[in-house]
DNA sequence: GTCAGATGTATGGTATACCACATAGCATAT
DNA sequence: ATATGCTATGTGGTATACCATACATCTGAC
């Protein structure tokens, strides 16, 4: 090993500009926004001082949050935490269904064998968890599971689109996706995917992803009542129900 | 009508900021980013004496474009409009086919009789302007005719998703849409597909979506050859060949 | 007692000064 | 002649001062 090897990675391009927006990213993230006591106001000047940083860099992050839909910011008035309605939650799920049903189709084609042999592996390892009922290893997961297959495409934009919304949705998968009656079925829908997926078969992998994502959709579009009354006011409909019956 | 009502719209919520944010996107949208002269290179100081303003609202503003992924900001180095590469043009048409799919699935249930009706006027409309090859005219009937599926989905999430990718191919629509070749056989498709709508088939009309924007994506993947003598050196490889038979 | 207006304070928006780094050109030494 | 290192300059990164607005509180008049 060289010199030169050990000095490369003197921390180029790092920026606090850049720091902070991931710093602000994940703690938006982890905390419970639905929580009647989460603070959504964020500050500037509190930021600043607790990061011990000026406010310009944590204006530009704020101004990327906005971006992604993170946070809001309101002109003279303040940058607020956005609280995802119920239904935007469902559109979130419909284009997640969209992105990474596409992405099996284009797995079935541009995936290796070992590749796919090793998401076999990954998914029966932790089909024994599942039933045991560890909710938050099976939600864990059971995002992967799905990222996977978006990587398994090959296609970066599909990957990063689905990460955006993956992101959004957090906050909310520990109450969403962690029922233990969803557990067994959902291991069976990811088992009949992979078997599509090795089949090469295009139509029935995309077929069985969307079913599936759709699946959470229902269940979400039926369970969920809480976040409706927190943000109550503001009544979007709930057309999505109409939608159902295009997935049998 | 009083006073107030006249005086109302006093540039409330106007900050310079987002101003600015939509004046440098549609400036760069406009700005053909292929030409051989183009400035791919933005000075924040230069935009501020042009401009009139500060450098803050320009940088936040430059700070969301490279979030939309316009423009990369390259720290201590400079900010840069960013060309796409044919992969990533690629990758970009298969996204949207998967969520403009999705919203024809969608928009089978939702969408009204009347709404579908209105579509099929505006189809046969411009079927006419496309056969005269009126290129330019073709080309943006042929935009507005897949924002309108999208519309009819009643999924805004898939909206503003798609609209994000319209976006990047705005530049490069008239090289890419305008083959008068491909006019017919599009006009064609698109009444397939409204056709598809009107049965309220959800499979028939995403199938339909997905081919007819998978043959833009062959023909693209064909004849793009100028992008890649511009930005050679780097090669993504072209394993998108390789998924056309997804699709037949 | 209530309401209108003034005033104070907090917060975001903007401008600007300064800093660190990258780059190119030149000078000097070998 | 070439290579090395210094310096000048331009650029983006950051800090900070100041401005404008929104909102709450207070005060005074009715």
């Amino acid at each position: 090993m060289s010199f030169s090897d050990l000095l490369k990675p003197v921390s180029i391009n790092f920026t606090l500009k850049d720091h902070t927006y991931s710093l602000l990213k994940d703690a938006i993230l982890k905390m419970d926004i639905y929580s009647p006591t989460a603070q959504l106001r964020l500050d500037e000047r509190n930021l600043a001082s607790q990061l011990r940083i000026s406010r310009t860099p944590i204006r530009e992050a704020l101004a990327r949050l906005a971006q992604d839909g993170l946070v809001e910011i309101q002109p003279r008035k303040g940058v607020f935490i956005c609280q995802k309605t119920r239904s935007e939650i469902l559109e979130m799920i419909v284009t997640w269904a969209a992105l990474e049903s596409m992405a099996a189709r284009l797995a079935t084609t541009v995936a290796s064998d070992s590749s796919l042999k090793a998401l076999r592996k990954f998914a029966m390892k932790h089909s024994t968890s599942a039933t045991k009922a560890e909710l938050s290893e099976y939600s864990d997961a059971n995002i992967k599971f799905h990222q996977w297959i978006l990587e398994l495409s090959g296609c970066e934009l599909l990957r990063t689109t689905a990460d955006g919304l993956f992101m959004h949705m957090y906050s909310v998968r520990r109450r969403a996706m962690g029922e233990s009656d969803r557990a067994s079925r959902s291991v069976q829908d990811h088992m009949q995917i992979i078997e599509a997926l090795e089949a090469r078969d295009p139509e029935l992998a995309s077929k069985r992803v969307l079913e599936h994502t759709m699946r959470l959709h229902a269940h979400v579009d039926k369970t969920w009542t809480r976040l409706e009354s927190l943000s109550s006011g503001e009544d979007d409909g709930d057309h999505f129900n109409l939608l159902e019956n295009s997935f049998s």
